[in-house]
RNA sequence: GUGGGCGUAGCUCAGCUGGUGGUAGCACCUGGUUGUGGCCCAGGAGGUCGUGGGUUCAAGUCCCAUCGCUCACCCCA
């Protein structure tokens, strides 16, 4: 019985690294050019923090968390509300009245496995907290159209705004009444919807629900004028940046603490999973959590459906690793023995070095020299060291010139990196 | 939680209506070159055919169960 992976877990095999090494060196490069600092955040947080933020009533919440119930505590199925703990647990707003985070790492959810969705998986998050005005959400928008277009991506923005307490909850009432008469036109799961979160029959996929909601009032004739102002202006300075977007007024997003702006990166190339990333406006979380009343907005991208996407429309996608500076090929035990000090001092001034130790044929170890992409190899036998001089041979041009031994190791590798570095 | 598809070598997969598990490709090892990689040629190693039971003279193949993977629904990044 061979142990596996758990499902829903995968590795990240050596080939795949560079990849995703990639993807997050672009976020980051993006991000801090937006002023953005890093955050490292714990991955176990009290359950109740996850409760209290995302809703008690979501799928997440309901039956999604991976929990220690004994010790009532939580594996983090998203960033968000652990990185506003952290911000209010230190009080970083007192250091800064606009505070730019960002974060990367591992979430956890149980949901059924499938193309594009893990149990673990991977996401970029981006976080701004402390500033209503509409310039943020067309701002963090743009940055991540920006991280998508500097991975050689393209997907379309779909943007829509909830409301806020002040004007949701009367649309909500206008939507119920409207949906409480045509329960005949909806699937089995929508007219359950229309009681427990009847926003979310507008997202449906069903052709029969879609039907109805195309007539259903709109969230965005129901804004209240403080709510319709900032999404007119979310739109204009979208516009004055040169984003291209989408209304999509049936968005509705999963988790309770959004407010106003929403929106999801969509994309056709993923399977059924449409979003590449997503993310919105949450005005009332932070005091919520027991913080300072502030504002705040983000969004995450899905790492894993990146990688998917730039692993099918892109050869490039196969990043090579890092390449070896040199491999000593050594034939003989006492050549065995000079290239394991010889090896250890390149190691120590910087090289990337490697020998075979196993004593196979020279041709052999050639070939793990080419396998592990070496530039250059040292082929050095015992009758190399009767004669004091050992032989270089450059991979790439298969020139071989004469290089002469040393009795102290530490003169020898500065001599042989000096050889390597000019050629 | 529900439904479909699939489990044969490290990987990708042949294997028809049951009749000795593949000359398959990639990768690996050795040799062709008594000390020189990639290409080529020759050879080699590598398997409880997911597991357990059943039918049969005979099961990778048919039946049942079970485990695993995968795609989709739900929901979401």
């Amino acid at each position: 019985m061979k142990i596996k992976a758990i499902n829903g877990f995968k590795d990240i095999l050596p080939e795949e690294v560079p990849l995703w090494q990639h993807i997050e060196g672009v976020a980051r490069d993006i991000f801090q050019r937006f002023g953005c600092h890093e955050i490292r955040l714990p991955i176990l947080e009290k359950t109740e923090l996850f409760a209290r933020s995302i809703g008690e009533a979501t799928d997440i919440v309901e039956k999604e968390m991976y929990t220690f119930v004994e010790m009532g505590i939580t594996m983090r199925p998203e960033a968000t509300a652990s990185l506003l703990r952290a911000f209010i647990e230190h009080g970083l707003h007192v250091r800064q009245p606009v505070q730019r985070l960002y974060t990367i790492g591992p979430m956890f959810r149980h949901e059924r496995p499938q193309k594009g969705r893990l149990r673990q998986f991977h996401q970029v998050d981006a976080e701004v907290i402390g500033a209503v005005e509409p310039e943020i959400d067309a701002e963090l928008m743009a940055m991540g159209q920006m991280l998508l277009t500097e991975l050689g991506l393209s997907a379309s923005l779909e943007v829509n705004s909830l409301g806020c307490p002040g004007c949701r909850p009367e649309f909500r009432r206008r939507l119920v009444a409207y949906l409480q008469d045509r329960q005949a036109g909806l699937c089995e799961d929508c007219r359950r919807r229309s009681e427990t979160n009847p926003l979310r029959v507008l997202d449906c996929k069903k052709a029969g629900c879609r039907e109805v909601v195309e007539e259903a009032p709109s969230i965005l004739d129901a804004l209240c004028p403080e709510c319709r102002s900032h999404f007119d202006q979310v739109q204009s300075r979208l516009d004055l940046l040169g984003v291209s977007y989408s209304l999509n007024r049936f968005m509705v997003r999963g988790l309770d603490y959004y407010t106003r702006t929403t929106f999801e990166f969509v994309t056709g190339d993923l399977g059924a999973q449409a979003a590449i990333g997503a993310g919105g406006r949450y005005d009332g979380l932070i005091e919520q959590l027991g913080g300072p009343k502030l504002p705040g907005i983000g969004f995450a991208m899905g790492m894993e459906r990146l990688v998917l996407l730039l692993q099918a429309a892109d050869n490039r996608a196969e990043r090579p690793g890092p390449s070896l500076d040199l491999f000593v090929a050594a034939l003989g035990s006492r050549a065995g023995l000079h290239g394991y000090r010889l090896v250890h001092g390149l190691r120590q001034r910087g090289l990337r070095a490697a020998m075979d130790y196993s004593g196979r044929s020279l041709k052999a170890q050639m070939k793990q020299a080419a396998r592990q992409a070496a530039r250059h190899t040292l082929i050095l036998g015992d009758d190399e060291l009767e004669r004091q001089t050992a032989i270089l041979r450059n991979m790439q041009t298969q020139e071989q010139l004469p290089f002469p031994l040393q009795a102290d190791v530490g003169q020898e590798c500065l001599q042989l990196i000096d050889i390597i570095q000019t050629t």
